[in-house]
DNA sequence: TCATAACCGAGACGGTACGTCGGGTCTTCCG
DNA sequence: CGGAAGACCCGACGTACCGTCTCGGTTATGA
């Protein structure tokens, strides 16, 4: 992301890393707080005391300021929790991810990926740059699991995942019920057990 | 005393129930087609052969408009499928989920979404009149799966319907992922045999 | 006697005469009350408490139903004064005018010649209905006035007409200076005797 | 303490002359070539290659766009004839107004006047801006006509030289008669001999 | 040391869409 | 069939926002 590396004449005023970050503070905030009404890049500028070119020199669009600032506020990107467990590793994980669904974060997911819609290619950013880096790390837990017999091979690993995730994802976006850690539980129940049959044993 | 005396008076001319029709399928269809730019309220309008004031009259705003558009399109609404066997019948209805999302219903379902983010209470409106429906016909098929003992009974309806349907939703949505049939096999026996343990025997 | 005199409706062409006046005083006194901001046809009809069919039953634009408004409301069109000096009766006259478009009228007819200006055919109406029979009136007497030798035969009556009256239709629309009964004497004075030479001799 | 303070900020882009100019002129043009059509704003931004705002960020109406428009094509504003003869002078001036007139900036005179009756405030600009400045040019040579005993002086100058110019803008208002150049001759003897009284003696 | 180059805040620019307003036509129902 | 009510088509309005361009001015090389 950073163009400084190119090979360019040096001669030229260093970029402002305080206008950058203060752009990327603004950007995320603003879009979490108005989350009903849409953010301008008017007033991103204003609120970083930034002018409006500053911004498309860096960026291509307003959506991808967003989603920039999107990443840095997550980068912490917790390690996935890898314990002999994969199930209790997944459930924590998930509760995780709601937790951020349901932080600003959220809002600023929501509205980078109803934005995307109407913008072709950034719909292809976000998935590369936001999802793919979380997405890998879940799936490199399951293949562990899956190298651990902890979990059956058979099935495709994304749409396991998906199964999981797509749960989170679509309650985010739609928003026809809740995100709650107390639904983690069943959740997990599903894809682990499955649904089928009676409920088993409860001594089992 | 009269009974209708709340009634309405009925003076002046009647909605031209033409004109509403010419404008559902001018803003299916616009919608559909260019998926990737917005579409505009003239362009619905001139294609409609409607003045725009006759848009705003009824709906109030273009998204809602697309949603009536929408909703007419997908009446159908085909039965959810009810034969002795639950687990066939969820992936006989996911199927033509996917079948649905990829068509240009699909598109439109995506703009809402996209648009309704930035718009309070369309959101609320796209669950309640499209999505709800939809939903309630899934669990119903749910419940009478679990009296039939064909499922286990100790598991959040909403959830174990979500890891379903949620994968559909999210790659949708997202885009990370195609939406294919093939899919639904594997995604059906994630949610009914659960991914816990070794394969089953392959004999079965 | 019958009881129910202020009943309603008691016959169709009765109503007619009635909607008829109320649209001509609605018109008249909405246009001339708010002169600043354009009155609506809806605006009319609704005070007037008739359909806007009826209007454009009758008129073929809401400026013609203006000036039908203008023309009843100045139909006493006082005669133009006729004693044995026409100076003096010139006189009379401009300061009547003057009062006129001083008057409610004055704000409708300075109306009339605005919309007129995007209207064609309405300037046309508007000179022969309201203008020209006035005007005729003016020429009559200043025809009279040459018979009586009061008034030289060699030039162009319209000039000498315009010379008078067009200070106050340019005052009235320009509204440069104010339309005082307290300039018509000097105006008088410049046209009968003109502004050539010297002033004459005060006792002559 | 700096002088300066009060300055305003030198930030920013500055203001486009050449665009100025370019709507100027789509102002004046259009509106003098489709005299009995409105121009929209639309059109003139169009014309102009100029962006509807750029109007706005300048003007705060249409009509004081087209009156600037007005101000600038009619800039040359011939000085007023100065000879010894003051009658010879204003009939000069008469001419040359009523040749304006006829041109198009006569047509867009007409339009300035007609939307100056709705646009409270504009009338007052129209007056201040165009009017007076040609006004007091006329009223300088009458003084001086006064002061060289070719006019007598217990007359309103303003009566008097509405006596002659209104004839000329009733005319282009009202559209009751042509604008002649012949007219001048008639006219300026109207207002300088006076219309009292048999013809004067034609060997004189 | 000073020209060059890239940066910066500010804000004007061309353009597209918005939601509203008003004119004049058309349609329904009532009396 | 006249008349009130009001929906209809059309087109202009003035505003908001996007992403670009231009201004005066500010750092930082590198000739």
């Amino acid at each position: 992301m950073s163009p400084g590396q190119s090979e360019k004449s040096a001669a030229g005023r260093k970029r402002d890393a305080d206008a950058h970050d203060r752009l990327l503070s603004a950007a995320f905030d603003l879009t979490s707080a108005r989350s009903s009404t849409n953010v301008s890049v008017n007033e991103i500028a204003r609120e970083a005391r930034v002018g409006k070119q500053t911004i498309y020199r860096w960026w291509p669009s307003k959506s991808e300021l967003i989603l920039d600032a999107l990443l840095q506020r997550t980068l912490e990107q917790t390690p996935f929790p890898h314990t002999s467990d994969a199930r209790s590793d997944f459930a924590k994980h998930l509760a995780e991810i709601i937790d951020m669904f349901n932080s600003p974060a959220g809002a600023v997911i929501k509205e980078l990926v109803a934005g995307a819609q109407n913008e072709p290619g950034l719909t292809e950013q976000f998935v590369r740059r936001f999802w793919t880096p979380r997405r890998s790390l879940s799936r490199e837990r399951l293949e562990q699991a899956i190298a651990d017999r902890q979990v059956r091979s058979d099935l495709d690993p994304e749409t396991v995942l998906d199964a999981m995730y797509g749960v989170l994802w679509t309650r985010l976006v739609l928003g026809h019920l809740p995100l709650r850690r107390e639904d983690v539980d069943d959740l997990v129940t599903v894809v682990w057990k499955g649904i089928g049959g009676p409920e088993p044993d409860p001594v089992g």
